[in-house]
DNA sequence: GAGTGGTCTAGACCACGGG
DNA sequence: CCGTGGTCTAGACCACTCT
């Protein structure tokens, strides 16, 4: 039943009629098969990019229920090490990317100086006025116009991260007018002469729910990274506020920082 | 068979014979229950760090199987919202501390400056020799004595920490005769003269397993945040070498940063 | 249409905790 | 001890993709 020249997935599990094992790790199925899986990845039998065996075949592979076979997708998936196409399959994830939001580089840059393909989409583009809590972060008037953008943006053609990008129209009027799927702090560096020199950025995992996990085509409640950036000038007037949901496979935060 | 007052956690579910709901949000039975919880604890019926009804008793009020019912505590759990104490039951989760890694306080006081309460416990404490990759970091030969701490810290009684901290020991001798419950950053300040003007951090969401989820009392998978802080001295000489995992939902990252 | 993962049921036994 | 969550089985049907 399993594979030649695989290690067998049950080899550390004690069937339930079986005595226990002195075995220091432990007999569970389901860790079982995750061992399984994370070995044939490690020993490069499957590579970043790589469609699984669909679960019935692991099941048939195995002589355990599907459902422990999902528990130890599921575990392999919290680990980052694979991730899933919505009813198409189990995949190998590939390397995150390194963020470092010290940087004034935009994405683009960053994920291209580290070999790899990104691209932005965007969602929408809008007119908006600040609710009370954009108002706060702009410090303008509650009604003051803003500008909101939508994008999604992929590395490597796999869906990373959505974001939601608030400017200030009094900083950078008709805004609207330009396409957003370059480097938006390019646009408003070049067309505005806004540049950034104070970041303030907050970061907290999240799951991705709703409409986030919907954009990003996976289950809700996969879990992902919440940042978000508030851009101030030299003036010290916020040039963008910026609230990106990331999958947590996706990137790795660097930063290097003096002490205060 | 809903408790009086409560929204019922099956409104929003089709039943299988039913024809389909037009309802945009969706009726799965698992994120019924979602909602269910989560609005009792938004309403105000549950507070941070009450107990759930058992998973039992969850089954009986919504004649889902048990199965369901632990799916959408798993969203939850996801979410940040509620936790587990292994075997004992699902709570309703504490709010994050925020930790600022450009300000050199530890965790001791930043951790009280938000009117929580904080506690360490040492796991262990020994010398050891840099091995390639501790010798790279400290710029030392292989082989260089160095200290291991091992500690678990709390915040309000809750686990929410496992780390393991290097110092060289050319730096910092005999230092295992300190206790170690207490500032880390004052020993080396105060018996060493030894303080921190940089720090390298790296930050990315992983999954707790093995030791660091047996140390936070989790079940292996629960996501998680691994966070390696790199301190050097004004000398550039690195003065600790900080590896910590944190639980996902005990913290927020806060960095206020010049751009370069 | 075949195959995939997504959801769900209704049980069972286990290990561990002190509700 | 009893109750808890943890693991597991062996099915079923559904929604979706197209491997």
């Amino acid at each position: 039943m399993i594979p030649p020249n695989l290690p067998d997935p049950m080899s550390r599990s004690a069937s339930q009629t079986d005595p226990p094992r002195a075995d220091p790790t432990d007999g569970l199925h389901y860790l079982g098969m995750r061992d399984y899986i994370a070995g044939r990845i490690a020993a490069g039998a499957l590579k970043a990019g790589d469609r699984l065996p669909s679960e019935r075949q692991l099941q048939t592979a195995g002589g355990v229920a599907r459902g422990t076979i999902r528990q130890g997708l599921f575990q392999l998936e919290a680990e980052g090490v694979i991730y899933r196409r919505d009813r198409s399959g189990w995949y190998v994830s590939p390397p995150p990317v390194v963020y470092d939001p010290t940087r004034w580089e935009g994405f683009m840059s960053y994920v291209e100086a580290q070999g790899r393909e990104p691209s932005t989409e965007t969602l929408s583009a809008e007119s908006i006025v600040a609710d009370a809590m954009l108002a706060s972060v702009f410090g303008r008037p509650a009604g003051a116009p803003l500008y909101l953008i939508r994008r999604r943006r992929y590395i490597d053609g796999r869906a990373v991260l959505v974001e939601r990008i608030v400017v200030d129209a009094a900083l950078a009027p008709d805004l609207l007018r330009f396409s957003f799927d370059q480097s938006l702090t390019s646009i408003l560096r070049q067309a505005y002469g806004l540049s950034v020199s104070r970041n303030q950025v907050t970061m907290q995992p999240c799951a991705l729910t709703r409409e986030e996990a919907e954009a990003l085509k996976v289950k809700s409640g996969l879990p992902g990274l919440s940042v978000v950036r508030t851009s101030f000038d030299a003036q010290g007037r916020v040039v963008e506020y910026d609230h990106e949901f990331w999958r947590h496979d996706a990137l790795r935060i660097s930063v290097d920082i003096r002490v205060r």
